[in-house]
RNA sequence: GCCGAUGUAGCUCAGCUGGUAGAGCAACUGAUUCGUAAUCAGUAGGUCAGCGGUUCAAAUCCGCUCAUCGGCUCCA
């Protein structure tokens, strides 16, 4: 046995012929001692489809929970998988080393720094109990149950703790045992969640695997980094609860979140990234240009939107409206309040009470608040009778609605309990749909774009067929809608993730996440499909035929709300909005009070113009004037002196760039002109 | 809704183990009249989130409520 090789295929290409059972350590420690100390993680593909067949199917599972408690794996159709440095090689494969740079083994030494603060909380916490701890894309967390919870000193204490057992710098070795031990002693040590996980994860007579450093087990798929001591940079950063299974009606386990890294410069990058991003919070943003703001007194969930914060909405709402109307929409308003009677007729009342506010009683009947616009639109399309002549109708609407979010999910603009969707619903034939649909997709793609988002993912949400009675509609209705979105999508070419279980009750849904400039996907755009509404309201149109014949219908909202687009927008742009949406365009700084008059004369200029334009007639230094504007995130900002007013110049102060000198009045004003009527990003 | 943290002037924050509030910026007034990111001086501004309790005494300790933040769950 001994003198049985297997091939190695490194990615240079090149090929050796090692003795069965050598590590990928010793093929690095071969090549240079310095690489093996760099080495993090090998990943490996069977050169051979038979042996890839058997390797991956040894304890892949495809579950996304599986995934994650099983920390990373590179689990690709080319049977490729990453495996720890220490793991006997035995079959023919390519092999890569995946060095400290490398993205995808970052993975791991997070995973395994989840590991390093379990063996700290045990050590200092022993009676707690281990849930699964997986890597994340920001770094790590461990579900852990214990009666009291961790407080901040404690988590100082975690992280002290871990310290010294990277300094131990304890191996990460791989054991296996048969399950049923593994089974039998977590019992005996009442940890329930491993229990679980062996039980799900795994099959009677399965071996199961663990990893071991110095004296803390973890039952683990790996891999690991080769010891403690790769995880040079870590820090635990937060606690909060997380429910045992995602399940609210389950106890709650606390989440340890932590992050790590190959070195300290790394993390600190991390963090400042983190500090940026809160730099360009639109909470923080909304206050420091008083976009808007979020009363105690009124409420939570319910927003305020001031003067600055008005006018951009305007600029919005202005831009839809004119869009809708030049694509054939016809914008309608319909009540805030409808009799309850109403919404017992839409099947909200039946698959939507628990996110309705409740009925509230007037002089003749019970009204309740609108959570959606589509029943007042139906009232609309069903006041007169149609023809197919009349088809498609398109009714917009920039309509208020209110749906009661429990109180912990509430989040500044993006999850609110009052909104305003742009939201329009098309009645057609069922040979128009798919023109239809496919006319929204392009509409959604052309508000992106307008607002300067050039990157979206798109998800097609199905319904899931083991769940029928969250749904309405028969298998068939549901089957020809699918299909129906699917054949626009694969018609434009436009790549998709289908997503069973998430479509709304009376519809399978397309939704469109656009991704901002940090690369955040955000959910905003959606074009769904109804059969449900045309059936309960009993809508109909006269066909060419004579006879009756019942509309298809599109619900279809583009912003999605308004409020949340706003609030991505203000992120997007981290509040230095492009010309054309900026409540201040043009900032006035006149260097003394002697130079006020010419700085009037310039404001009526060029708000005679349609700019937008602040005069600060303080009796202020002007860097102090100009201090401000910046702060402000005016695009323009003008001075004038003697100079200026003696040739009817302005000196530009461009956002971004700085003095950019003396030009004559006529000159800015193209300028200023065009960028608004272009809603070009960049000044 | 659940777990944890937080709530002090318009904003950002200080206020140790209980002894009845403080700074900077902003605002207002006055002086200054200035060439590309903060001129100087003065004045005014607070139910310490709300309600209740303990105490001779509560911003501070306790309870409840509301809101916010980080998560979980849920969603446009």
């Amino acid at each position: 046995m001994s003198e049985k090789t297997i091939k190695i295929q490194l990615p240079d290409g090149s090929v050796r012929e090692v003795a069965l059972g050598t590590t990928p350590y010793d093929i690095a420690m071969s090549i240079s001692p310095r690489l093996a100390a760099a080495v993090v993680v090998a990943r490996v593909r069977p050169l051979t489809p038979m042996a890839a067949a058997g390797t991956v199917a040894e304890g892949e599972e495809e579950t996304s929970e599986a995934a994650m408690y099983a920390g990373p794996q590179a689990g690709s159709a080319a049977g490729e998988r990453l495996v720890d440095l220490a793991a006997p090689l035995t079959e023919d494969i390519a092999l890569e080393l995946l060095k400290e740079t490398d993205e995808a083994a970052l993975k791991v030494v997070r995973h395994s720094a989840a590991h390093v603060m379990a063996t700290a909380i045990l050590e200092l916490f022993p009676e707690t109990k281990l849930g699964h701890g997986p890597a994340t894309d920001q770094g790590f967390f461990y579900d852990v149950y214990r009666e009291t919870p961790f407080s901040e000193a404690d988590l100082a204490a975690i992280e002290q703790k871990m310290a010294e057992v990277v300094a131990r710098d304890e191996k990460f070795v791989r054991e296996e045992e048969p399950r049923e031990k593994g089974l039998t002693d977590y019992s005996a040590q009442g940890e329930f969640m491993k229990v679980h996980f062996i039980e799900k994860f795994t099959k009677p007579g399965d071996e199961i695997s663990l990893y071991r450093n110095g004296g803390f087990v973890d039952f683990c798929r790996g891999p690991h980094v080769p010891s403690t001591g790769r995880v040079k940079a870590f820090k635990v950063t937060s606690v909060a609860g997380a429910y045992w299974l995602g399940d609210e009606k389950n106890q709650q386990l606390q989440r340890v979140y932590g992050t790590a890294f190959y070195n300290a410069k790394d993390m600190e990058a991390h963090f400042k990234r983190l500090e940026e991003i809160k730099a360009r919070d639109h909470r923080v943003l909304g206050k420091q240009l008083d976009l808007f703001s979020i009363q105690e007194v009124a409420g939570a969930g319910l927003i305020f939107w001031h003067p600055k914060g008005g006018l951009i909405r305007k600029t919005m709402e202005d831009w839809m409206r004119d869009e809708c109307i030049r694509r054939g929409y016809e914008m309608v308003f319909t009540p805030h309040i409808m009799r309850r009677e109403l919404w017992k007729i839409s099947g909200h009342e039946g698959f939507y009470s628990q996110n309705m506010y409740p009925p509230m009683e007037l002089d003749d009947a019970e009204y309740r608040l609108k959570p959606m616009n589509c029943p007042g639109h139906i009232l609309i399309y069903k006041n007169s009778p149609k023809s197919y002549r009349d088809l498609p109708q398109r009714y917009a609407e920039l309509g208020n609605v209110y749906r009661y979010e429990r109180s912990g999910t509430m989040h500044g603009l993006l999850r609110v309990r009052g909104f305003t969707q742009d939201d329009a619903h098309i009645f057609c034939t069922p040979e128009q749909i798919e023109g239809e649909i496919a006319a929204c997709v392009e509409f959604a793609d052309e508000v992106l774009k307008a607002f300067g988002f050039a990157e979206f993912k798109v998800e097609l949400s199905t319904w899931d067929p083991n769940d029928k009675k969250s749904y309405v509609g028969d298998e068939r209705h549901w089957e020809t809608a699918v299909s129906s979105l699917k054949k626009v999508l694969d018609a434009k070419g436009i790549p998709y993730r289908e997503i069973p279980g998430e479509a709304a009750f009376y519809g399978p849904k397309i939704d469109i996440k656009l991704v901002d400039v940090l690369g955040r996907l955000w959910q905003l755009s959606t074009v769904q499909f109804d059969f449900n509404l045309p059936q309960r309201f009993e809508l109909e149109y006269t066909g060419e035929d004579g006879e009756k014949h019942r509309p298809v219908m599109v619900h279809r909202a583009l912003f999605g709300s308004v409020e949340r687009f706003f609030g991505v927008l203000i992120e997007h742009y981290a509040g230095a909005f492009p010309m054309w949406l900026a409540p201040v365009q043009v900032g006035l700084v006149p260097i003394s009070e002697k130079h006020l008059e010419y700085a009037r004369s310039v404001k009526a200029k060029l708000e005679a113009q349609g700019l937008r334009v602040e005069l600060d007639e303080r009796n202020e230094k002007m860097n102090a004037k100009i201090r401000e504007f910046t702060l402000k995130k005016v695009p323009f900002v003008l001075v004038m002196g003697d100079k200026e007013a003696a040739t009817e110049a302005v000196s530009v102060r461009t956002r971004g760039k700085g003095d950019e000198g003396s030009v004559a009045m006529t000159e800015f004003i193209a300028r200023a002109v065009g960028l608004v009527e272009s809603r070009g990003v960049l000044l």
